[in-house]
DNA sequence: TTTTTAAGGTCAAGCATGTTGACGTACTCG
DNA sequence: CGAGTACGTCAACATGCTTGACCTTAAAAA
């Protein structure tokens, strides 16, 4: 077992952490920049292709920021044909998300180059590693699928 | 092995990820906000702990800021007392960080909140869950040390 | 049915954090 | 000496987030 009694191993488990997620990311970040959106663009259709139908309280909910932060990149994915939104049949206040066939093939293109990376790791990693590391992260996430 | 090909378990990687992220990071944030600090603060005191007398374009490259990025942040703890810089005696240009003995006891005490979810985490996953985990983060990473 | 609450949208102001560009100083090195 | 390096700082600007306030529409409760 990882012995984190041992300082140093502390140290090097963090920064492997923080390195690992920030390499996780890189590469959809610049497919983000070269199309003016950012992060939060990519989170929004990431939720919306994972829980198809999410209303717009339950995307503030994972996502963890105000409506208002919200409120303008949702926007100009919904302008560029990315997003639409429909009022539910059920309660029509609420506003259900789901991607277009553009808005899908754009958040595809954003998770290949992350799976990609994902992949040549894994190869490389072993399957009782990956395993691991997905364990690990879903335990770390608390199992909880912060949908209410 | 992880079926990387099945775009409902790329999802859940994905999601895993973000949310581990997310937690690991969340009880350290919480401390330096009742300190006015932010997470740039601990990252440099993370780093320094981590290479002791590092310079400040080490500093630099491990951040991926621009210097002028790193400049209120730094020259705020050296202010508060929890980071000094030295002229290193070899090259008088540079100057080499380190952590005053309150400086230490900060970033301990930030670390150590990590470290206390992690071991849960770990306690609960297992030996081999925890090697994979890290495995994977550090191919992540590319094995670089980002310094230099 | 009237009142209250919930969901969503938007405007405004403020703050934090990042960027580039431009300088100035001190120091090293060829 | 002159060029390049390490560091620090000022200014202008962009971005992304926050809170507060206000509005509409629709569901739920009184």
């Amino acid at each position: 077992m990882l012995d984190l009694k041992n300082p140093s191993i502390q140290q090097q488990a963090m920064e492997a952490f923080f390195f690992g997620y920030q390499a996780f990311t890189a590469k959809a970040d610049e497919m983000l920049e070269r199309r003016g959106l950012s992060r939060v663009h990519q989170r929004i259709v990431f939720f919306i292709a994972r829980y198809p139908n999410l209303s717009v309280k339950e995307l503030l909910a994972l996502l963890g920021v105000s409506k208002q932060a919200l409120n303008m990149p949702l926007r100009q994915l919904q302008e560029m044909h990315l997003v639409d939104s429909v009022a539910s049949q059920t309660d029509k206040r609420k506003r259900l998300l789901e991607l277009t066939a553009e808005g899908l093939k754009f958040e595809q293109a954003l998770r290949r180059e992350q799976v990609k990376l994902l992949e040549r790791v894994f190869a490389e990693a072993g399957e009782a590693a990956v395993n691991g590391w997905l364990a690990v992260n879903l335990a770390l996430g608390n199992g909880q699928t912060h949908l209410d």
